[in-house]
DNA sequence: TTGTAAGCGTTATCAA
DNA sequence: TTGATAACGCTTACAA
């Protein structure tokens, strides 16, 4: 509907010509402040509601004021959608706009996403992982690029600071009294970087907070799949056979879920009689019962970090630096953790 | 990077005329089949690498190939991102892209929105909300729209089939013979149109189920936040009082959860002991244990038949007739519901 | 059957 | 300080 509003209505109605229109509205640095017909040419484009044609400006200047993002699943996850909002609102407040792509990890549709955006021009390239691993980009031909939650070849990444988070984690624990612990999750399998690149710096965290309070957990079950039964089976050791335990580490909510089946069947309470605290904060860590404390992953902060870096890349030219910014990864206090006031704690 | 191929390309490499290879290239009526020089020209296309510039066939056409999706929150939601990837999907195949806005339910922010939308051209709308509810919309201007998971007025919609899920549900516990049920989650301000648009229908077809077979629930408790608080408590008071219940169905997985909280409290095996049956199937109700029997709410189904409808209409010009089209809930069968084979059944 | 030319809305160069 | 003018890549009458 609404006829569009053209330069050429600002010129008919101002009286001046289209060149002057573009060069006022564009306040360009080498025609120095027009004048004060720079007032008029501002009030009349003000009036008649005047916006420029992305198409028609693009098409002379090559810049298209889209970003792309390709994501591997945006489906299955629990988190995607934070870290499209990030982007997005902080693309919007640049005037650009997310075109949205997804590739299933199949590579075929990968080059699909990369050919659509490089034919639309996309000024850069936002990929978003769903789980913080190292991937194999294609050549990008030098269009700019970074990675969320990720890591690849030559390109610039956001990823949460895990290391952070594994030593404030403990930290919380051991602050409230806990030097008992149990730890549910370890895997070698998490130390590929093709499974995970962020794992081996939780656990390198929790560890460092570990060794300087002095303590070593008092037992570990590994887990690969980090599932309810697997930890479910994996509580259900320490419950049975480490009583002295007082608090668990689940290294994820799903397997935090899992402890607290294994609790209730035996009639255990938590926080009570067994503290848990866990990672990632996805919905299920506010379902539980208590709701579980843990360790936020930021996808929304990341996601706008990550689109913010971006642009100033695009607009300044200057390439983004092939190294990893990290973003701090909240605890969040919920009901599942328990102050230990007992003796032999100071 | 890569230089772009264009149609004067394509015309110095063939000796033609642009304007015979545009011709060609778009294969139009109007023009009967030029000749063998077709294939000259689609050669010749395929050897460079051709792909039309959207900016510049946008500027002549007035078509940008573009879509706007606008949600009202993409962040909360478990599903959306299973809608977005039905819909990205399907635009794909026809060449179109998606440009992705938020509205945060802020009416500033949806202005803003078809404001950028109406900016960049977009051929069509499609509104993806989160929750099946009867939203306003500002006058779009004849753009063509679509919503999914709601309604509004004089746009078209996709919804799920809740009538037919209702009935389905029942019928699959009927089927394995269970005939004393409770329900849990039911309420009249989810019949609120700005509440849910939905839920009414799935209660009309569960009604409808029961009293063809000639039940009526044993117990119902009713439920206005469809937390797993509310139906642990609910499930207790089913669970204590009315021992003859052999399945109670929740109206949402999260519900279910609180119904499992409860009967393992009280040492009750689901499925041995009461089974369950909930609605919705987000992950959490894979995670549960053992994994409810729930209906599947098709998010990716609904988002790629509205872009399927949305294209159509866009391509066609024919405007989508306001009216609501249904996709069927699939029941996803896990191991919360069992057989009963008793003395009065068959 | 093929080619010429105008125009979509902008920007940028160069004169006036 | 302002204004013609060409060009971005494509489509589409219309002419050859």
């Amino acid at each position: 509907m609404g006829k569009r509003v053209t330069l050429s209505d600002i010129a008919r109605h101002t009286g001046l010509a289209i060149s002057t229109i573009s060069t006022v509205l564009n306040g360009h640095a080498g025609t120095r402040i027009p004048s004060d017909t720079a007032q008029r040419v501002h009030e009349a484009a003000e009036l008649l509601g005047y916006a420029p044609d992305p198409a028609a400006r693009g098409l002379r200047t090559g810049r298209s004021g889209i970003i792309g993002f390709i994501s591997d699943e945006v489906t299955v996850t629990r988190y995607a959608s934070a870290m499209i909002r990030g982007l997005i609102d902080t693309a919007d407040t640049a005037d650009y706009v997310v075109v949205m792509s997804e590739t299933d990890h199949r590579e075929e549709r990968l080059e699909r996403a990369l050919e659509v955006l490089r034919t639309r021009r996309s000024e850069g390239l936002l990929f978003g992982l769903m789980s913080a691993r190292r991937i194999d980009l294609p050549p990008l031909g030098g269009a700019p690029a970074i990675v969320v939650n990720g890591v690849a070849e030559g390109v610039g990444s956001v990823l949460p600071d895990e290391e952070r988070a594994g030593r404030e984690a403990v930290e919380h624990l051991v602050r409230r009294g806990h030097r008992r612990l149990a730890l549910i999750g370890r895997s070698d399998v998490h130390l590929d970087p093709a499974v995970s690149v962020t794992i081996g710096d939780r656990m390198a965290g929790i560890d460092a907070a570990m060794a300087e309070a002095g303590l070593a957990f008092e037992h570990e079950v590994e887990a690969v799949y980090w599932e309810p039964e697997v930890s479910h089976r994996g509580a259900a050791e320490i419950l049975d056979h480490h009583p002295e335990v007082t608090a668990i580490i689940a290294l994820n909510d799903r397997m935090a879920l899992g402890v607290y089946q294994a609790a209730q069947e035996r009639g255990l309470s938590i926080p009570a009689d067994v503290s848990v605290m866990s990672f990632d904060d996805e919905q299920l860590a506010s379902y539980l019962d208590p709701p579980v404390t843990t360790m936020r992953l930021p996808y929304l902060e990341m996601g706008a970090l990550a689109m913010e870096r971006l642009l100033e890349s695009v607009v300044s030219g200057a390439p983004i630096p092939d190294s990893r910014m990290l973003v701090p990864i909240p605890l969040i206090e919920r009901g599942s953790v328990r102050e230990i006031r007992g003796p032999g704690t100071a």
